[in-house]
DNA sequence: AACACATTGCATGTAAAACTTCAAAAGTCT
DNA sequence: AGACTTTTGAAGTTTTACATGCAATGTGTT
């Protein structure tokens, strides 16, 4: 038996009235009893604190502290296979195998990713977006392939998009920004001064900005309205953007729910001028 | 100021290094975080347990008991989005499961890749780079930002690696192609006219031509020498470039495998240039 | 170099939690 | 009903964790 749940049912029967109903609470809710002390759970369940104590006992722990620690290390274990999946810097592995980790890594970021998400952020992100007058948008050096992917489709969405060069930003991007506009600054390791600079610059102006970084303590995110982070909690020096490109692709999806009138039309008008300048086959 | 997380933001920028590194611990790993005793996650960060509890004071609690507490609430309500998830006639609840559902499809995709990647292309296409004397890499509209990827990689490994314009190719950068050179050329719907040309223009100064598209029958799979596609036998209109970085990172993973020695010599060329520019922070 | 100031960790004090003991209450058997 | 066993909680003890004063160290400034 290995979980702290499978050894109560074991032991279940065998326990006292009241150690059952300690017991229960621990299957049922687990999350609280794992942060409750015994005089806590004991006052929640009904009992005495040594009833909890005589409990952890009954179960086979050297006594409450063990048992708190078991429950505790069953609490955060399912956070940990995704660790398990990153630092695979097995020898033995072959050249073919090192290609396909490549993918169950940014599986295992994306999962992360879906369960970090704070979709009221994206709401947000959202709004803010579509209620700007002006967005400009800076990410250099490896950064930029993800601007860039932004800018593209913000393009399709509406107009007063701009971006910055890949090598570093125009002041006068920048200094076109109101109260109403929004900034949004890509800006990962190596951090580049330049990316700073630019947030800094756009926040002068009164801008919101919007933070696009793997940390939220990273220089951006310190200085952004709002930011949102590819993953946080992982240990990934390699840093991907795919995480990042669905990051956005959650954004747009978001803009397009909220302001499908503007955009349709928008689409439209780009249909018919792509129409006369024949710039796409098939 | 809600949640620990922002009223850490708020502060961090003023707290002094030990506290910050004690900060960041609870950013990055809240959940252990809440667990830990104050001189357990000392020890973690390799401070005092003095300075752990010194920044609840920082941070505006009345010690580290109440601080303690607030990480542990903030980790129990989390919880209730399992109701966000269950269906509901509330619209607002479908917004935000269609937000989600974007990361839902990500996945479904990457799963698609895994399993119809053919580990033996990825090698046959890193060879081709890393001996091709000349990488000229095209993709307009949407598929710059993943040409972008790809080319600002190569950059960090290797010289001769040029990418057209977001708008359009120079026929300048493709005539300097030889027989002994390699065209990457980026072509996803709407397909645009002026890839194809660009791919033949390539492909008349004899260079191998590498085509990354959705189908193998596209017009650019039609004339490439090799083809990747992302998801052959997906139907999806709105394409995601997140599994072409996907496949563009294996890709890379690939070239670093086979030829570390000579990208190993220039990183260490860029570190001693990136040092001198003091082009990033950190 | 000497000063002020900030930062940090050790040592000690205090509060709280875990553990132990023991006697009362409840249940069981003859 | 009386004796025995089991279960339970209050009170006391020990351990652990949080809190605080103080000295040592480091940093920047005049």
């Amino acid at each position: 038996m290995r979980t702290l749940q499978e050894t109560i049912k074991v032991h279940y029967s065998s326990l006292s009235p009241g150690q059952q109903k300690v017991a229960a609470f621990y299957i049922e809710r687990p999350q609280e009893a794992a942060l409750l002390t015994a005089f806590q759970i004991g006052k929640q369940v009904g009992v005495s604190e040594t009833t909890v104590i005589r409990l952890a006992y009954a179960l086979g722990f050297s006594g409450y502290s063990e048992l708190q620690q078991a429950l505790r290390k069953d609490w955060l274990l399912p956070k940990q296979d995704i660790s398990e999946v990153l630092p695979s810097k097995d020898g033995q592995t072959n050249d073919n195998q090192l290609i396909r980790q490549v993918i169950l890594r940014e599986q295992a970021i994306l999962q992360n990713l879906a369960e970090q998400i704070k979709v009221d952020d994206v709401w947000a992100m959202a709004e803010t977006l579509i209620h700007s007058d002006r967005i400009y948008i800076g990410g250099f050096g490896s950064s930029y392939a993800a601007a860039y992917w932004l800018y593209y489709a913000l393009k399709q969405m509406r107009g007063n998009v701009v971006i910055s060069s890949p090598t570093g930003f125009m002041t006068e991007d920048i200094c076109d920004l109101t109260t109403n506009s929004a900034a949004v600054i890509f800006s990962f390791p190596r951090y580049r001064q330049d990316t700073v600079q630019a947030a800094t610059i756009a926040k002068e102006q009164g801008a919101k900005i919007i933070g696009i970084t793997d940390r939220t303590l990273s220089p951006i995110g310190q200085l952004a309205d709002m930011t949102f982070t590819s993953s946080e909690n992982e240990v990934t020096d390699a840093h991907s953007i795919a995480s990042i490109i669905s990051l956005l692709d959650m954004l747009l999806a978001g803009m397009r729910i909220r302001d499908c009138e503007h955009i349709a039309k928008r689409q439209q008008q780009l249909e018919h001028l792509y129409a006369e300048q024949q710039l796409f086959s098939e």
